[in-house]
DNA sequence: CTGAAAGCGCTAACAC
DNA sequence: GTGTTAGCGCTTTCAG
């Protein structure tokens, strides 16, 4: 069976001596068909590999079942996974999906990609774009009386929107919460880029945790990364030239934190011994690093794949007619992965990955 | 100005007092159009935020300006750069694009994400599945009289069709080629997976390179793996037990010859001055590692963005009615970049990331 | 310069 | 059970 040539209703209809009504009833799979027409147009359908046309399905039934979903940075490893659990589950509940990559995070004129999603009809939008600087402001304005429902991933929570997020707070406590227990006190740290949330969130987790245990966090134990390797290395450099004698230091994320481990390992510090190290986001390789890295997990996939059980569930209220209940913030909670850089006391404590 | 509800061009028209062929001249940018109608019709517009609906235009043009892409494996990074690369160049040429992610790399069932696409009146795909197994039997017999020109990444070239791919053969080569000029004698190989074409690919430029220098390649010399760090440590066990006096290993990926590095090290080989080791891919992580990767740089952005660019030039020329010319595998060369994984006779020669 | 009619491919609402 | 009519939102063709 080749697809060749788009065919139409008419042809089928044609084909089989019925009117298109008739052929829609069967595609519909309604049930006021007479089995022996159904059969005929099955036939037909099959023989001439008829599809009916989404476009003009939507057209005419005002929904779509096609989901705009806009994402940023799919070069890194957390929006490529988090893409990948939406995808996944997007097909899983048979909607197809219009992808829109924003070219830089804090983006903030944002209405012409509503407005090319909404021109295609998308029956909602999954906001797959990391908080960064201002790229929030429009929210309160412009999204109030959107036509369609929209998911936030990864932002701070504000009443009553629909946001799915990991709790970075909790991530960056329970890391720095982990070097405490296993003795280090000179806890130094690492952040993202101080305008994403998520940056700011782990650097006010590493505080909190300090402060629990009576310590006052100093400003001068904190540097800005970028993220990448080679920030981290950078940032490391600084942070030693500004207090020496830290004797761990929790790192924005694993990226940065591998080069970390490194810059330590080459000034003569011992790692665990002398000196711990935990990263965040729990890549795969970070069980293959010399020492393998203690890390805090965050599953992007599942926060994408919620994203979508999210917006088809609003989707489908709004169809059905029903109230816009409350919506409240999902925060997911990241898990600890301890491995050797920070196993200073419990050695045998260590998980594999 | 709030986006509230989707508007349509009759009730445009009606707003200004014209009919709706009118502001469809205005929206197409027509000069046929009275200036003073012309900014009437424009200001009406602007007021109540219209835009034309692209599913509609769709419908009667019977062109969509929208691409199908068909990807799998987002969760990696090669996959997720080259779908960065394809959603930027879309953005840049103006096509939208409808997103399907294959849950598995063998797929050979592709009829109904065809079918699912065209239903869509996408104009062009984009497949950016890489060869695996037998997911190529389909092309001759099903490809052959789509309605819609279709552009092929990374896989083994044919008889005119439109193919982007990197030459992994000759990065292979590359790779082994610069270990023996380091003076390495006994190169081993840890492959992907074989039934990607990509692992065959850089196996043979192994073997091409050894045989090249007279050095007969030796089946026990070659273990497999599956592209991840944990496979990797795995595969370069047993190719120690088969061939324990190696001096060296050209790694299929980066994430695998990343724990080669540390495994041999724990071995107890010194690297380079004991044992070479050359990855492939380019992370930007490699030159992070301990001691930095030897690797083999394939832009797989570049990859994404050059496909996109052939698949608008097909959609151009088929709906200008040009004959579709014969058209040719695009073959990229990929890059070496050395560092200190492999410099046993010439450290000085380190390149930086 | 502008409008009226037709129709892209389909389905909802009503006939028969 | 099945066909007819109308129309989703737009553009094309042809009058005027």
């Amino acid at each position: 069976m080749s697809i060749n040539k788009r065919s139409t209703m008419k042809q089928v209809a044609k084909a089989a001596g019925v009117s298109t009504q008739t052929v829609s009833r069967v595609i519909n799979e309604r049930p006021d068909v007479a089995p022996q027409t159904r059969d005929r147009i099955r036939k037909v359908i099959a023989e001439i590999g008829y599809q009916p046309s989404a476009l003009a399905r939507s057209l005419i039934q005002q929904r779509s079942y096609t989901l705009g979903v806009v994402t940023a940075g799919l070069k890194y490893n957390g929006p490529a996974r988090t893409l990948n659990g939406i995808t996944s589950q997007a097909e899983e509940l048979g909607y197809a999906m219009l992808l829109k990559e924003l070219p830089r995070f804090d983006t903030e004129t944002i209405e012409p990609i509503f407005q090319n999603l909404l021109s295609h009809h998308v029956d909602g939008i999954v906001w797959a774009v990391p908080q960064v600087g201002d790229n929030r402001r429009w929210v309160t304005d412009t999204l109030i009386d959107l036509p369609v429902p929209v998911v936030f991933i990864t932002m701070e929570s504000r009443q009553n929107l629909p946001i799915i997020a990991y709790d970075n707070f909790l991530g960056g406590k329970m890391a720095v919460e982990h070097l405490l227990q296993e003795g280090y006190r000179r806890i130094g740290h690492i952040s993202g880029p101080l305008d994403w949330w998520e940056s700011r969130q782990r650097r006010a987790g590493w505080e909190a945790a300090l402060t629990g245990w009576g310590i006052e966090p100093q400003k001068t134990d904190c540097t800005e990364g970028n993220w990448s390797s080679a920030s981290g290395e950078a940032a490391f450099r600084q942070l030693l030239e500004q207090s020496p004698d830290l004797d761990a230091v929790f790192v924005g994320n694993d990226q940065m934190a591998l080069s970390v481990v490194r810059a330590a390992t080459l000034s003569g510090r011992k790692i665990p011994a002398q000196f711990g190290v935990v990263g965040f986001d729990g890549l795969p390789e970070t069980a293959y690093y010399s020492p393998p890295l203690t890390t805090i997990v965050q599953d992007q996939h599942q926060l994408g794949s919620q994203a979508v059980v999210e917006i088809v569930r609003l989707i489908q209220n709004l169809h059905a007619g029903h109230p816009s209940e409350e919506t409240a913030a999902v925060l997911l909670k990241p898990e600890l992965i301890v491995r050797e850089s920070s196993t200073r006391l419990h050695p045998g404590q260590v998980h594999s990955a």
